[in-house]
DNA sequence: AGAGTGATCATG
DNA sequence: ATGATCACTCTC
């Protein structure tokens, strides 16, 4: 449903309602489940891009065996996953694909939301130059690397604080996502972190095109 | 179901 | 220095 509202005030209210670190400090499978319905933005020069988040999943940290902090491991690579809530922690991986992660809570707790999903937004034009493969809307965003391709989301954008960057952060557009609309069930892709394998960690919008596959 | 792709890190 | 691994995507 289009936003009747004039064009200035709809971009200044968004401006507005940038999410602050009190949310980003909350205890992260909780945090995972927040970010639904939430806006991911990223200014690409004067363009707008953005996507509301539809699919997320929680790593939580030193005992967690999917995670890449697992054993309380320090890396240069996921060094900024130690840093406060509120940062941006991407890494790249299968020699050519980014995801990009939200760290929750305090500094030194090491712990992050994988955002495996959005529904395109502002800036479909722009994604679907960098997404050759994509043939509809729900193709540009449905998957954590898919979306930081449309969004050009790279290690050059990790450690960025989400609370104060001028280019990057999250929006929260009052859309509240009721509990018995979150589906959850075990996360992806971490088949070797045996008995965390099949904890319910992955959280999406019940329904939703735009979840990934 | 298999290939692609190269940074990353533990090992020595 | 080396080699195994990989929080994925695409095509078949």
């Amino acid at each position: 449903m289009p936003d009747p509202r004039p064009r200035k005030l709809q971009i200044q209210s968004k401006m507005n309602n940038r999410i602050t670190r009190d949310v980003y400090h909350q205890e992260v499978v909780k945090l995972a489940r927040t970010l639904l319905g939430k806006v991911f933005v990223r200014m690409d020069g004067n363009t707008r891009l953005s996507g509301m988040i539809v699919e997320t999943e929680a790593y939580l940290g030193i005992p967690d065996k999917a995670a890449h902090t697992v054993g309380g491991r320090r890396t240069p690579r996921n060094e900024s996953m130690w840093q406060d809530g509120g940062t941006l922690y991407v890494y790249f991986t299968y020699g050519m694909h980014h995801c990009m992660n939200i760290v929750a809570e305090q500094a030194d707790e090491p712990v992050a939301v994988l955002i495996r999903a959005l529904e395109p937004m502002d800036g479909k034009e722009v994604m679907y130059t960098r997404r050759k493969v994509a043939k509809k809307d729900r193709d540009l965003c449905s998957g954590p690397a898919k979306l930081c391709q449309a969004l050009d989301i790279t290690r050059d954008q990790d450690g960025i604080d989400l609370v104060t960057d001028s280019k990057i952060w999250i929006e929260d557009h009052g859309i509240k996502i009721p509990g018995k609309n979150i589906a959850t069930g075990p996360r992806i892709g971490i088949q070797y972190a045996e008995e965390w394998a099949d904890k319910p960690y992955r959280f999406w919008v019940k329904d939703h095109p735009c979840v990934s596959k």
